[in-house]
DNA sequence: GATTTTTAGTGTACCGTTTTACCACATTGA
DNA sequence: TCAATGTGGTAAAACGGTACACTAAAAATC
């Protein structure tokens, strides 16, 4: 059986016939120069956008020689001699973790746009790795850097490589202890804000919160925004599990933080007096605690509400969908990528932190609290 | 409440003191040479392992010398003059897909362990982007190339870049139309194979089996290692849907396939005679089908098994989780950079394939069939 | 009209490696 | 003793750009 529809016919797109692609004869400067009768200087001069030094006539002929040459400028001699390469350094924990996926994916496109490409090293939150990679960036003439989620427990870290423009996702622009150095961030306390706001509204009085340890920016400030949201609704805030067994993030690099929201379950199901509602630190860790208690046999959100956040696209999958709170990533991506190519007018500054509103995405892992009688855990009648 | 457990120190690791890591007073060849009072060239020699050249006494010098100045080579300089940079580039539709990023991820990894950098491209198979992406490469001078799951619908595309290493993982080598190219593939026949034996040694009889379009070889392969073996246990293979609309995986570059699991279980719905079981060509479209199946009151496994291919982590998070064949991404990951940088002795060759085997990761998704009166669609229990 | 400023260019010394060609000296074999 | 070979080393020309210093002509200013 075949479905209809279409599937767009590709062109195959073969580069200009007689502009040969092979790095052994490629055009150089001086082809060009050549070519157009002019100086390598002037040539240089216009693949710098330096125009005011440059005549319309002369301007023309370069463009033309350009052309016809399929002349791109040796980005290798073109760093060597400015001692800057026109590439992001990218460290990331590990892209396997599907926001910080997103949000790598995002940055790349980002870079791409802005004429820049993307180095990138998954460090697993392994110094040494980590270590390795900065120690090489200066070799390889790379001098700007996006760090996501850095730990931060190691706050003097990034200091040995000053040197570099460093732009910090999730991070505390105090902790890392850097001369200069700027950040983007959600309000993470205002998004933990808008899902005890959207429970409490539901009903919920007694809301639970877990996190992995406290070993990032976020980290730190979504279970203090909970402690604040609750104590504004003059409820009960101790209910904060925070997870500090191996399984932590600084073990898996976040990539398989399902686990921890599952190892977490046991954890919450003997909190006392018992929650009606969870707010986990992220989806991941949301749809870990969703899948235990469901095959535990306690239903989500009839008998327990559940909201994670980031929104990564894995939340949409699981049944039933999970509510959670959005981080809007392009717009990071790009504000990261933004901030780390041009660097404030002032140079003297400390940087600056560009902060991003959360959204509140409902779907339906949240419900109103049952009565107290019908909290208990129950079988699942499928299966 | 605080979980007790504990936090592993950490060491700050600042940089060796006294050796400064800015780019501007990084040590040079010369400065080498100068400490070590011997020529450039016999640095170089060290740097390039022709010990051959270097008397033992040099050599310890260098040694020394190179040690003290914390010399690293300026890799655009030695690119420049090579020609050749330590860069891998890695072309990949989007590594929001979950089993491209574990596979990106893996390839990072083995790339760092071969003192490679790797320069990640998302090309969201759009072809400007990857021509853009391709056609700098030489100025960059990146001379080796790991393209996954390229469109077996453009078969002469790469041979624009033949000068290129190239290694592509997910792809017929035959199909790619390139003088010298090495793959790296899953047994994908034996995967659906291994598959359909699962579901017929649980005594399924009607299967069927659901695919995007047949953009990749991994997608025809799959598709006709179903028709093989359902032939060869005299079942009718007929019921294969391979959806053909907008949401196919051209658009989205696998980004968001559970999209297209969702979109066809009212395929599978509409089969007749209604199979007891599913194969999806990869998880993720078999977890689309899950949460479709289970919100429109058709249980899993209970009225319809379903099993996936890839065992991406994401498949260990559905409830029930999914039984799935599992490709050693490692494996190939490892394969991957090691063929394209170890090239095969005989350069006249046409390259390699290195073939792996897939493995039955056995969950919950599949079960004996039910009698037919029970395979009717029921209203869930639940809500 | 003399002087300054602007415009539109050019020549060339680098950037930090690699590599080729070459050299001095020691050893060997005939 | 002489040529051949090997050993350990050096000098210097690239690689392909950039940017500084400079200039000649045109325009603007006083």
């Amino acid at each position: 059986m075949r479905v209809s529809g279409t599937l767009g016919d590709l062109n195959d797109m073969p580069p200009k016939s007689g502009s040969p692609t092979d790095a052994a004869d490629r055009a150089t400067i001086q082809d060009v120069a050549k070519a157009a009768s002019v100086s390598v200087s002037s040539v240089s001069n216009y693949m710098n956008n330096r125009f005011h030094r440059l005549g319309t006539e002369t301007r023309t002929r370069i463009a033309t020689a350009i052309a016809e040459l399929d002349f791109r400028p040796n980005q290798a001699a073109r760093q060597l001699k400015t001692g800057k390469a026109r590439v992001i350094a990218l460290v990331v924990p590990s892209i396997v973790n599907p926001f910080n996926g997103q949000m790598v994916f995002s940055i790349e496109q980002a870079a791409v746009k802005a004429g820049y490409r993307v180095h990138l090293c998954n460090t697993m939150r392994d110094p040494k790795l980590e270590k390795e990679f900065l120690d090489n960036l200066a070799a390889v003439g790379v001098a700007d850097l996006i760090t996501i989620a850095p730990l931060n427990t190691r706050r003097g870290y990034y200091s040995a490589w000053s040197d570099l423009s460093i732009v910090a996702v999730d991070a505390n622009r105090l902790d890392l202890k850097l001369a200069r150095l700027d950040t983007v961030n959600l309000d993470h306390e205002a998004a933990i804000g808008m899902a005890v706001e959207h429970l409490f509204a539901l009903g919920h009085r007694r809301i639970a919160y877990v996190t992995d340890p406290l070993i990032t920016h976020s980290r730190v400030m979504r279970l203090s925004g909970f402690k604040k949201a609750m104590k504004d609704h003059e409820l009960d805030d101790s209910q904060a599990v925070v997870l500090e067994r191996h399984q932590s993030a600084l073990d898996i690099a976040d990539a398989q933080m399902v686990e921890v929201g599952r190892d977490a379950a046991s954890d919450v199901a003997a909190l006392s007096p018992r929650p009606t509602a969870i707010i986990a630190f992220n989806d991941m860790i949301a749809l870990g605690l969703l899948a235990t208690f469901r095959s535990a046999g306690i239903a989500v959100p009839t008998d327990m509400s559940i909201i994670g956040v980031d929104d990564a696209w894995i939340s949409q999958l699981s049944f039933p969908a999970l509510t959670t709170i959005r981080q809007p990533i392009e717009a990071m991506a790009s504000a990261a990528v933004e901030r780390v190519l041009k660097p404030n007018a002032a140079p003297a500054n400390a940087g600056s932190d560009t902060i991003f509103l959360p959204e509140l995405v409902i779907r339906d892992t949240c419900a109103k609290p049952q009565e107290d009688a019908a909290t208990r855990v129950r079988k699942r009648h499928l299966e």
